[in-house]
DNA sequence: GTTAGGATGATCT
DNA sequence: GATCATCCTAACA
């Protein structure tokens, strides 16, 4: 218990090692799939630093991702399929590339990317990220912001602010045009290795609480606080 | 500043 | 019928 406070409490106050004077531009090329058809523990701190693209008719929205985690298919019982392919996890088992997206908590979508070859069920989800560019439909899409920090803080709020439901379950995240898929991941800045921390997922329990696949840029006031997997009581 | 508890429904056993 | 890869608000220190 003590640990958990510690862990929490380092992951936000640790220095922040923001860039508010950055002059060079983010890399706007699109990530290739060969990206993606990796296995997931290098491909998830590679995200970092990334900005994932997302076209609706209202505008794009970007975000800087700052925060994943690992889950590394049937062998991993944290993942979603541990328990082999059903009909909601499919696309983990399909092509990488690729967006899963799922509904939880009878409120709320998350969002992966899926790793690996076709028929490993790799994936990252997209836990928290920096808004840099149409922030102010996030905004109008998370009104319960206070501040542009949190407009991405966290899955279900990162989901939420770019508009994603399982209607998108299955996008392609590396279209050959633009206009072929409402995603794109842009090379962006990617983090440097000295900047990337890492530790146990979020809310996982079980043996799947034993591997610290989940990935953060140290000091990010954007990265999502800590919470050790908690069963929930009974009432 | 922190914490407890409720919201809400698809999915799977 | 239990379990969620969660978020928000009210209440409290």
């Amino acid at each position: 218990m003590i640990d958990r406070e510690r862990d929490r409490h380092r992951a936000r106050s640790a220095r922040p090692v923001r860039s508010d004077h950055m002059t060079s531009a983010t890399d706007r090329t699109p990530l290739p799939r060969a990206f993606f058809d990796r296995p997931v523990l290098d491909v998830a701190p590679d995200l970092l630093g990334r900005v994932l693209v997302r076209d609706t008719p209202d505008g794009p929205v970007e975000v800087r991702l700052t925060e994943v985690e690992a889950y590394a298919g049937t062998a991993d019982p944290g993942s979603h399929a541990y328990r082999g392919r059903t009909a909601r996890n499919a696309v983990m088992f399909g092509p990488p590339g690729h967006a899963y997206v799922y509904f939880t908590y009878g409120m709320w979508h998350c969002m992966n990317l899926v790793c690996c070859p076709e028929g490993t069920a790799g994936g990252v989800l997209l836990r928290a990220g920096e808004i840099v560019a149409g922030a102010d439909l996030a905004a109008k899409r998370r009104p319960s912001s206070r501040r542009p920090a949190d407009l991405a803080q966290g899955p279900a709020r990162l989901a939420t602010a770019l508009g994603i439901d399982r209607a998108l379950d299955g996008a392609d995240v590396c279209p050959a045009a633009p206009a072929d898929s409402p995603f794109r991941v842009l090379t962006g800045t990617p983090a440097s290795p000295g900047a990337v921390r890492n530790g146990p997922r979020t809310g996982v329990g079980g043996e799947g609480a034993a591997h610290p696949w989940r990935f953060w840029i140290d000091g990010d006031p954007t990265v999502s606080p800590y919470r050790a997997h908690a069963p929930r009581r009974r009432r």
